[in-house]
DNA sequence: TGACAATATTCGTTAAACCGGATATACAAA
DNA sequence: TTTGTATATCCGGTTTAACGAATATTGTCA
């Protein structure tokens, strides 16, 4: 049962939440998103979502100076069954649905050419008509 | 989602989690038996359950000197659903198969006259051959 | 009434979680 | 190589959770 609490120790956090729920509707986001989407500092956001990898519910991936990061296939059948359910379970909050929005409304400004900005207070639009990130472009679907 | 954040904080804990799953398998219980059978002392099992009561997931009851803990109906869909799922993602624990057959030695001993004893170490069988609490005899199906 | 049993609550301590800011690392582009 | 960006990690500091022991409360029974 220790392993039980364990897992929900994990989802005892209202932005760990926040990030299961983006990425349940994301394949991937990389730290800079859910920076701006959630609004929270950058090291928050990266310790948050280095608790959930090492309680193997997200994995990462490097590209470049970007850490994408994704659900993985969760092996234990308790926190794979509890997952499945909050995915239902969360879409039916409010709140979930407005986090998507700003999900897509940030997404969109980025494929724009915005970038994170150091203190983590959202996000600056320089607009560099060229520039473009790896993101998500075409990703996703 | 800080209201779903606060629910699983809930189940975060070993203890809370033998707790709901003695009562997923029992209609009620006293403090005493779930001091007994999970082995903690009197003010943690006293304590973890007025926090369960406090998100509305379990009620008591108190008949004489004892006080029973029960699951009650809970609104909140969230909950509802993975309180519903936990019953059964806990199951397939080996663990809890252990946790009910002392839950069951131990109602069966108390039936025979043993009580708590004031430390919370266990219980004393003092084999009072009249005794009887009004315990759970003849409760639950 | 007084002694006892079951439970709740308070108290002080310890441990864990969380946080922002600072720094370290890694990579990219100039 | 220097600069800048994205991320990870470290470093206190603050808050919250958990605990055992002690005490308070409530009910029972002699």
């Amino acid at each position: 049962m220790k392993e039980a609490a364990r897992f929900f120790k994990v989802l005892a956090d209202e932005s760990r939440l926040k990030m299961l729920w983006l990425l349940f509707n994301r394949r991937e986001l990389c730290v800079c998103d859910i920076m701006a989407v959630l609004e929270i500092t950058q090291s928050k956001a990266s310790r948050h979502l280095a608790t959930m990898r090492n309680l193997g519910i997200v994995t990462d991936r490097r590209e470049g100076q970007w850490s994408y990061y994704s659900l993985c296939p969760v092996e234990d059948k308790l926190a794979k069954d509890h997952l499945k359910l909050l995915k239902t379970t969360l879409s039916r909050i409010p709140e979930a649905d407005r986090l998507l929005e700003k999900l897509h409304a940030w997404l969109e400004e980025k494929e724009k050419g915005a970038s994170c900005t150091p203190d983590g207070k959202g996000c600056s639009v320089p607009i560099k008509p060229g520039g473009m990130r790896p993101s998500l472009a075409g990703g996703t679907r």
